[in-house]
DNA sequence: CAGCTGAACTTACCGCTGTCAAGATTAGGA
DNA sequence: TCCTAATCTTGACAGCGGTAAGTTCAGCTG
């Protein structure tokens, strides 16, 4: 009869008092521990000290509960990006940090990276959860800003944004997926594909692709 | 009690003859119409017209089959870039049409690359599955060994191979995830976002990249 | 041709899941 | 003080993957 609600001195209550919330951070915490596939909402309710049926006082359906996740999982993937963008200036530097960053955020969660972008639901559902494409786009945005401002400077060719933004999306998020997903046999320990060491080849993807953004009169 | 077994005018008998291969097709064709999450074992086993435990006579567990229609997923996968290839001679086409293809295969087949891509079950039990591990070799061999042509004829720039190939299966993975799960919100009829036709973004995408790693000499 | 054996298949069951309906509890306004 | 509405519990349901025990039958042995 312990794992008290809010704070661990305050008794157990009929109420919780805080339910909604204290569901979206401890499932926050289990995505921490296992994958998504394994995530349960009876784990997570007895976790919390409730009900199986107590989460559906608060959400709709499991996909409800996820997707408030998911809006938490992108303000932290935007949070990895905006610390990228502050601490460096150069603009190869700083695009390289950032794609970094992106990747780092996919290795460290996966299964919070992969609830968000390997869930086919919530897009289905865009419409049900605003704030999830709302939060979604501004991830993108930081992307395509820092993008528009190499452009602009002359560093980065001319062509259109959301294209440049798309490509390099898409790199990252492959990065990730074949990263998190165990297809890349390599971590270190490198046996048939001399990749090296996962930070090199990740490094080395995305110079690559720099490279073919860049504007040619400054090469 | 129709539904027969080999041939369509065969009588049902208790032993079906060769349900291990029924299964297996009849799994690939169940992947065309609905998606990797909504897969049931059951359903597959009433489709081919046997009980629902019947599979386990060839299968292990769930996971052993889908392992097998993996398998064949790669096969398929591995056509697709097999006619890129052979259909041009121009390395810059060649290049970007083996892209598209990968990108077709995954786009048109969402559920199938689902199930080889997004699955961590599969690569995390590889020893065993030695036929998925070498077919999944085979279809990166297919790009590594174009993109060998192309460096050794001097059109790409030195440098390591298989990071070359992890860099160009990142984005045309990425590519395939992004489409297929509907976070690009453009198919043609683009509403915010001017990225234009998903091909011509797909394309845009993979001339990128091959002028990062083009070699400059030849630029 | 009769009998046997082992593989293939069915039936019945288990624990687990997401979801729903009905009842219990209680915070907070009338 | 009482009443209402939101919150939470209990108990149920169908469907899932997987297991165990019983049934059927193809094909080999004598």
């Amino acid at each position: 009869m312990k794992g008290c609600p809010v704070a661990s001195l305050v008794k157990r209550t009929y109420h919780h008092g805080d339910l909604r919330n204290a569901l979206v951070s401890e499932a926050l915490k289990l995505l921490e521990e296992q994958g998504a596939a394994e995530f349960t909402l009876r784990d997570l309710a007895s976790r919390v000290g409730v009900s199986h049926a107590a989460p559906y006082s608060h959400f709709e359906d499991k996909t409800a509960l996820l997707a408030a996740v998911a809006v938490e999982g992108f303000h932290r993937l935007s949070a990895y990006l905006e610390q990228a963008v502050q601490e460096n200036s150069d603009p190869t530097e700083q695009f390289v940090q950032m794609g970094e960053a992106y990747v780092r955020f996919g290795t460290e969660h996966p299964a919070l990276y992969n609830l968000i972008f390997a869930n086919k639901e919530l897009p289905e559902q865009r419409d049900k959860f605003p704030e999830l494409t709302e939060a979604g786009s501004a991830a993108f945005g930081m992307l395509t800003g820092m993008l528009g401002r190499m452009q602009q400077s002359g560093f980065l060719r001319e062509g259109n944004l959301d294209g440049f933004g798309f490509a390099v999306w898409a790199l990252v998020h492959g990065l990730v997926s074949l990263i998190t997903t165990g297809h890349v046999e390599c971590a270190g320990d490198c046996a048939d594909a001399e990749i090296g060491t996962t930070e090199e080849a990740v490094r080395a993807s995305l110079l690559g692709m720099l490279h073919g953004l860049k504007n040619p009169a400054t090469a």
